[in-house]
DNA sequence: TCTCTTATTGCCCTTTTGTACAATGTACCT
DNA sequence: AGGTACATTGTACAAAAGGGCAATAAGAGA
């Protein structure tokens, strides 16, 4: 993994060399190109941090933001703003490397104090991001009940996907009960809704 | 690390023992002496489970919510009564390993579509407009023969159509059989797509 | 009044779906 | 070599969906 440390010191904290030995440290207006994980310095960025967070959503590059006082606010704040995490920059390296973990992931990593609130924020939005159609997590599926799940999506019944793909109608069924368990989801109605960004 | 899994299931799932072998898998009234992080299965414990997150949360034990349901209001629900993570109880062994090690760093855990809709409080509005959908020719439906159209696009099954409209379930049959006729689809499941705006 | 449409439901039937309980074979990993 | 995940298929069964035939009822209109 390649993580690039942006901040106005002259050269980063031991902690996170520590944390990742092959990092690289660079300054605010440098190129971040390759970088799998960009980490701000808010404390040495200050005024210039929310102009970089926007521009590092804009470029769907994943970022955590490091701050010297654990501030919920300011967390709430850089979570909105597209961070995948929040920490103190003074973090242990093993917490460091724990935070890159989750992120690398595809998850969120703040404290619990922080998350809380964050829930309370998006307890209203819920229902209507929802709405719009989050993706689902099809990775549970595997890539042949990905096939079939994909191919009632489309409205097709059980024998003409079992001739799509090649194979008996009892294999179809026998993906679709899988799929319908992983995905939680109770027929086939529901799947192809699911598969469409539907939710249910 | 002292994992207790609590589930209605006569064994745990593979996977919980793959990513956990020395785990202690027991029924929803066990004690959980000892246990340093305990997991609850959603999925199998039903009803039972916001009281027995009541119960943790009471005693301070730290314990994540295992779901069949992708589902992120409950994510939400899960922490704010205490839990220190939520995932799939399908989720891959190292997946498990890793949400078992952020919470044991005293972090919380919350998959990617969680993440998600929290980013996307912020962005919400912009995107309502985008929101038109193909209209298709509803007007040749009955009043009647709309509404249990609509009903099925949201993936309602019969009895459930039936209870929602106050009618019984042949009436039901009824109407779908005509709408398929008058909108040119096989089943509900076509239907269903169709309602929600994708083309067949 | 008589007709037409729509709504409703029953009985009975076929087809489709969905599951339970297996078994077989392959690939991969420890 | 043994374990596990995955894909595949079988038999058998239960549930749901779908439809044919037919009857009843309400409302709108010629």
């Amino acid at each position: 993994m390649n993580h690039v440390f942006i901040s106005s010191l002259a050269k980063p904290l031991s902690r996170w060399l520590q944390a990742f030995p092959d990092l690289v440290h660079v300054a605010p207006e440098s190129a971040i190109d390759g970088a799998d994980l960009v980490w701000l310095d808010a404390a040495s960025l200050k005024a210039a941090l929310p102009e970089m967070m926007v521009r590092l959503q804009l470029i769907q590059r994943r970022f955590v933001v490091l701050d010297a006082v654990p501030d919920d606010d300011a967390a709430i704040k850089a979570v909105q703003s597209g961070a995948c995490g929040y920490a103190h920059r003074h973090a242990k390296p093993a917490q460091l490397e724990e935070i890159a973990a989750v992120v690398d992931a595809g998850g969120l990593w703040v404290g619990p104090s922080v998350m809380q609130k964050v829930m309370q924020i998006s307890k209203f939005v819920a229902r209507e991001a929802a709405s719009v159609g989050v993706d689902t997590d099809l990775s549970v599926l595997t890539e042949r009940e990905l096939a079939v799940a994909q191919e009632v999506g489309k409205g097709l019944n059980n024998r003409e996907i079992a001739q799509v793909l090649g194979v008996t109608e009892r294999t179809v069924k026998a993906h679709l009960t899988v799929a319908f368990e992983k995905l939680a989801v109770r027929d086939r109605v529901q799947l192809a809704l699911l598969m469409n960004g539907i939710s249910i």
